[in-house]
DNA sequence: GCTTTGACGTCATACGTATCACGTACGACG
DNA sequence: CGTCGTACGTGATACGTATGACGTCAAAGC
């Protein structure tokens, strides 16, 4: 139970100051320090299991080397695939990521900010945490280009108008919109496309979760004017949407097709597999990193829109005659 | 671009001493500093916009309040459950969490000890991660009650026991096993309990994915004395099941009953649904984090064992005769 | 023989906070 | 009048690190 060794254990058992050790470990001890001076350290830095004290180095040096990534849930695929890409582009660059779940709602006692010192913080916009971060530098995923923080995100637009337009080449002309009750820039902007499209007759709000979305396709399917296909938020409320469609006797796609948004996981675990945007989530991740560098660096860096691609699976086909 | 203020800063405007506006911010000032005076230093503080310098305090205290929470993935909401629980009652007591992805054979090149300064650590077994955390004070999540490290962890076996009596009950004699090609202790023992049921005639061993597990369940259904039952390690590795069934004709639970393990969100979104073990994730986390800050308060906190609960479903139903 | 140069280190200091040990008034009390 | 107690603060210091400004000593150069 002995305190933990610092740098002056080490240089004591060397032999030598306080400033080599730091010196030596930093490795910029060259020309400065004997080799042989050097082995020493390290040897006996090794043999105490030294470790710097990360407090007392950012505290001198005034940053961390770690950044935050700040996410609505830890619940889905989708953010895994946002840290991959955030935490290679740190890596590259010799800084740490750690996560924090966060929404507005279940805001914790302590702001993700006043957990632990870090130098940035990339924020999901999802739960709309966006302010409260006071004057940490910030990059805001997914978030409306019209806010003034640098935001990193997908085309949307393009991606829902993508989906409009195969719906109506296979001949669709009633869509129904089931809607995720989250009032976020994404959605909304999902929602407008659609409304634009012209065809949409129904759409039914509903939480992000296969139970939800059940009940409201449910409603928006059990009606006379029944949609011919049914347009979703995100690939899970598309897998409630199935239950529902099989629930009122319905095939997927032959009675009514039905797309979803993400291409997570379950995207291709659902029978018929489902066609969906696949937004790529990774490159989200590292383009905003990349972004957040910058900014620690003093620059500005752009806005950026990265595509959103439409896969064409089974659940979508020409609706019945 | 002006400086961040410090709490020296905030004496300045306040007209008082750097002492003093810490003992008011630190709630200590009953009875040492006149109510005025605190009023005053707040209102300092509010107006400077002043946020504590956490690297200063965490070495002055020698501490952080910050547990750090690593996982083998952010993929599956499993972890998001154990989060919440981990967090709440880490909250409870003052204290933030973070988390870090980690797995040994992605390892980063900082590990997450290095990464930021903590208290202690909450480790998943999953993906091996247990050395390498040096002195800090650890929990291990699912883990060998063998190892030193104190660990909270599910009654896998009984879990896996009432998955197998449940299929005796329906009259299954030939089980096949979907096993999770990963080398820990909650997957060891699962295979275990199935071996020592003696109703075990095939297993396959794949990654938890739906596509590999749909190679492997492939492997395990076409043969001539097919399994009348596939036990899978996980929820995912059912859903590849359910896509082999498919596509061999097999109609579950008609021809073959499936079951899961973990009870994650896909269980629901299958159909039929799947019966499955569902694992207390929250509560895992909710014990675990408990643990953590009795070995921090420097006791020694016995090991934990979580009960497993069998979740009948629709995909398990007597063999065809 | 005296200065210069280079190699090899060390000294001292600052980062911002929390806290222990001291003041300094001022009224009360004997 | 002297002493004590209380209310209200402040001064000084330590936490562990990184780093710019200084030695020191021997060999080389003139």
């Amino acid at each position: 139970m002995s305190k933990r060794p610092t740098s002056r254990d080490v240089a004591r058992v060397a032999g030598v100051s306080q400033s080599t050790v730091s010196l030596v470990l930093a490795g910029k001890s060259e020309g400065r320090v004997k080799p042989e001076t050097g082995r020493a350290v390290r040897e006996a830095a090794r043999r105490l299991g030294y470790r710097p004290n990360l407090a007392a180095r950012s505290l001198r040096l005034g940053r961390t080397r770690t950044v935050l990534l700040v996410v609505p849930t830890l619940t889905s695929p989708f953010f895994g695939a946002v840290y991959t890409g955030a935490a290679r582009v740190a890596s590259e660059r010799g800084f740490g990521v750690v996560v924090h779940p966060w929404t507005d709602e279940a805001a914790p006692a302590r702001s993700p900010v006043d957990i632990e010192a870090i130098d940035g913080v990339l924020a999901s916009s999802l739960g709309g945490g966006v302010a409260g971060f006071g004057d940490v530098p910030l990059v805001v995923l997914d978030n409306d280009p019209a806010d003034p923080a640098t935001s990193v995100n997908f085309d949307v637009a393009g991606g829902m108008r993508a989906v409009a337009r195969h719906l109506a080449d296979l001949g669709h002309r009633r869509l129904g919109h089931l809607a995720a009750a989250v009032d976020t820039w994404t959605f909304r902007v999902r929602a407008e496309v659609l409304t634009e499209t012209g065809a949409l007759t129904a759409r039914e709000h509903c939480a992000i979760d296969v139970a939800a979305a059940r009940e409201a396709a449910l409603a928006l399917l059990d009606r006379p004017d029944r949609p011919t296909a049914v347009v979703c938020d995100d690939d899970l409320i598309a897998a409630g949407a199935y239950k529902a469609a099989r629930h009122l006797g319905l095939d997927v796609p032959r009675d009514v097709s039905v797309t979803g948004f993400d291409d997570i996981l379950v995207a291709t675990a659902l029978e018929p597999e489902l066609t969906t945007i696949r937004l790529p989530a990774e490159r989200l991740g590292a383009q905003a990193m990349t972004a957040l560098l910058e900014r620690l660096d003093g620059q500005a860096p752009p806005d950026v829109s990265l595509p959103a691609e439409l896969i064409v699976r089974g659940s979508t086909a020409p609706p019945a005659p």
